[in-house]
DNA sequence: ATGAAAGCGCTAACAG
DNA sequence: CTGTTAGCGCTTTCAT
């Protein structure tokens, strides 16, 4: 039998379909009685109301269209089904349901686009993705969308929920400060230059309150290969002087960074100390054990989230939204 | 300016709404003349029919809802991912929509099933799950699913896409016998019972065809737990004579069985070599990077979209199917 | 080949 | 509080 429809769960309470509608979007304007009767019904057919005409008349899918970046690098990836899960939890409660598609990193993903211009979905969340031209479609359509650590400067005035990378650059330094150590280099990645300008700024800012100086020749620049990692570790082998300690911009970087630097015959944490940024999962499984800047990565999807349904009920909103890091200790860094 | 609607075309192009409809459904019964005409209409408007009205008149969703397991132990998670990857590829080229949700184990994730009952979705597939109780109501609810990576027997009659993991079990042996090893033990995990009669089964089948003896006493049962790889590896010390190798059924177990091992002075491969099954992600960043049976994620993914959609459109189908293993040689195997 | 018209299952004015 | 009724935007008979 094919299912029922609202007319027949009117029809067998005896009332309207209009009635039945109420009941069903709990809204005022039904006797209690009426309300009991259809709920009944209800109940006994198991009744489900067609998602389609609902979206039809209201004109909306209570759906978000999740656009997730993906990466070559697959370290990553452990922290996008984080998210995810964060943006699944919050979707949940709001009511919402979650569609999602992968993009590359400059792919303006035309299927996200043509999602919402077919109302397919009433917004979009951008995961890691900043490419600029996605986003002035977006605007352009004004379509409701969020970006998630996308590297965004916070006066670009976007709808952004980023980590605090310039606190946790801070914090980290002076982590390594605290354990002894007053020769601190840095290494990490120059691009995308908004998360240089945090890491290193937070870098600096952390050496100055310490009243350390920045050795220039301590500056490592690394990128996602293991080759540029061994680059790090040559130019760093050339100079007499070492320092004790390094900040390493990010989890992925510090992998290959200890590889090469245990392969050229360096011990962390007895020649070298590593505090790094990101707490991947894979970190804790390194040896030695990574110690790094760690973050609520579910948390950015909820809030993402969160902060989408603001925009899409027309709610007001904070457009800046920083996730805040916590260093977590384990077996990189020498205390002297 | 509200959307335009196929009336709107349908004026503009001075034809009907019957003939748009053809149109955009490329259906014959419109003549050339025409179809020219609307097609333009089309493309200068940047007309996009609602998907809504469209999924209602069809009674289909043309989305499919993926159920993943969330785990507590997140080092599978990687591995969800890359298999999502996987039908997402294969739902673009089909036409469909992605909406998942998560379900732990035990949960009968009941957004699923409002899911296709509300029409949601017109196919679930199951991620590592393989609740019962789930997969009984979607029998009798008549919604078609797939199971993937479930350890589902295969005489189950359900549409199911699996690993060998007998074959894997059976090549990672043979190839530790290859390497020179005569002298294998087991360490993996008793549950789920499939899991467990694949893996230990190609394990022995191997030892047999290789003509060597299983000794009981290298069949060292693990778990989830850092304590259980503990307890292998102090059941392991209390004998005279040590196993040369170790086929691990699962990259996640010997992850904590080799740090145990090194922790009571075991080296890896020198003492002990490990031949492993998953090629995680973590696997190659450990010390030493672990050999293990790979096989492709994504593909996992691929077939059961396609599986799925077969089943979505009552074609004939294949009701199991099995994803192959190749061994991946990395540092904790020693030849000899 | 073409168009009028009747739905699909629901929501929401509107009148009672 | 209740029911009638007119749509939502599209597909699909069924005449023409």
């Amino acid at each position: 039998m094919p299912r029922p429809t609202i007319r027949d769960i009117a029809r067998m309470a005896g009332v309207s379909t209009t009635a039945v509608s109420f009941v069903l979007n709990n809204r005022s304007g039904v006797s209690e009685a009426t309300r009991q009767k259809v709920q009944e019904i209800i109940r006994n057919t198991g009744f489900i109301p067609n998602v389609h005409t609902r979206r039809l008349m209201l004109g909306k899918s209570f759906t978000v269209h999740v656009v997730l970046r993906q990466y070559t690098y697959a370290l990553f990836n452990q922290f996008a089904l984080d998210t995810l899960s964060g943006i699944f939890n919050a979707s949940k409660q709001l009511g919402y349901s979650i569609i999602f598609t992968f993009a590359d990193e400059y792919a303006n993903d035309t299927q996200a686009i043509e999602s919402v211009r077919s109302k397919d979905c009433d917004g979009i969340i951008l995961f890691q993705i900043a490419d600029q031209s996605l986003i002035s479609l977006l605007q352009q359509e004004k379509i409701p969308f969020v970006c998630v650590d996308a590297h965004i400067a916070e006066d670009s005035n976007l709808p952004l929920v980023e980590v605090d990378y310039y606190d946790a650059a801070y914090q980290a330094t002076m982590y390594l400060h605290r354990c002894g150590h007053s020769q601190i280099g840095f290494v990490g990645p120059v691009t995308p230059a908004e998360y240089y300008v945090r890491t290193f700024g937070g870098y600096t800012a952390a050496l100055k309150d310490a009243g350390l100086v920045c050795n220039p020749a301590w500056l490592l620049e690394t990128s996602f290969s293991s080759e540029s990692a061994e680059r790090c570790i040559d130019k760093l082998l050339q100079q007499e002087n070492l320092p004790t300690a390094f900040f390493c911009a990010g989890d992925a970087f510090a992998v290959d960074f200890i590889r090469s630097a245990k392969a050229r015959g360096l011990r962390i944490p007895e020649d070298i100390s590593i505090m790094s940024l990101d707490d991947l999962l894979v970190s804790r499984y390194l040896d030695p054990p990574l110690s790094s800047m760690t973050f609520p990565k579910e948390q950015l999807g909820e809030t993402a989230m969160q902060l989408l349904y603001q925009i899409m009920e027309n709610q007001p909103y904070q457009p800046v939204n920083l996730i805040k890091t916590t260093p977590v200790e384990r077996q990189s860094v020498k205390k002297i």
